[in-house]
DNA sequence: TGAGTTTATTACCTATAGTTCATAAGGTCT
DNA sequence: AGACCTTATGAACTATAGGTAATAAACTCA
């Protein structure tokens, strides 16, 4: 399970859900636009603390944001290997 | 929502329903004992990677371990007064 | 009492999370 | 074509996650 793409895939879908960008999460959170970009496209490894902070302006729970979305179930079940009761 | 506090509590919880000592989980997850004493009183800040590494290790998920616990809901209660429906 | 096990704590170190500033690249719209 | 908005990327920086080694403190239990 890669959590950062996991990570990344969660945040972009609940920023763009709520129809803000990059800079303005960025700012609303207290981060830089560059940590948002960084973040979404799976290249940062976010504390909890982060994710709470991240949580709080998008309007979800930490938990939503690292929860596996259709795409890491997948990756799993690859990972696995198909036939794995 | 202090979240190293909720995780701590979380780890410590899940690290004794499996009856391991904190050596234990510290060598199978690949951390120090030192690490996941400080982790479990509430002094680290964890990255998502090392949440899943730590479920891992405890036969869960990362969503479990930063899932609110009875604690975390009052401090919560508190935090937002009394009667916020 | 003491030995043995587990957890807490101190001091110091390295790797990396997240920063700023700047710019490039990609869209959209006239 | 341009101006404009948004996202991606580079270099260099500071703060902190997580490391090692050692020791202190607690807690069994013979």
């Amino acid at each position: 399970m890669d959590m950062r793409r996991l990570v990344g895939r969660n945040v972009r879908k609940a920023r763009q859900a709520k129809g803000l960008t990059q800079e303005q999460l960025a700012e609303g959170a207290g981060f830089s636009q560059k940590y948002v970009s960084d973040l979404e496209r799976g290249f940062e490894n976010p504390t909890v603390i982060t994710l709470f902070e991240l949580a709080q302006r998008l309007d979800t729970t930490p938990v939503a944001l690292i929860t596996p979305d259709e795409e890491a179930i997948r990756e799993a079940a690859k990972a696995n290997g198909p036939r794995t009761k």
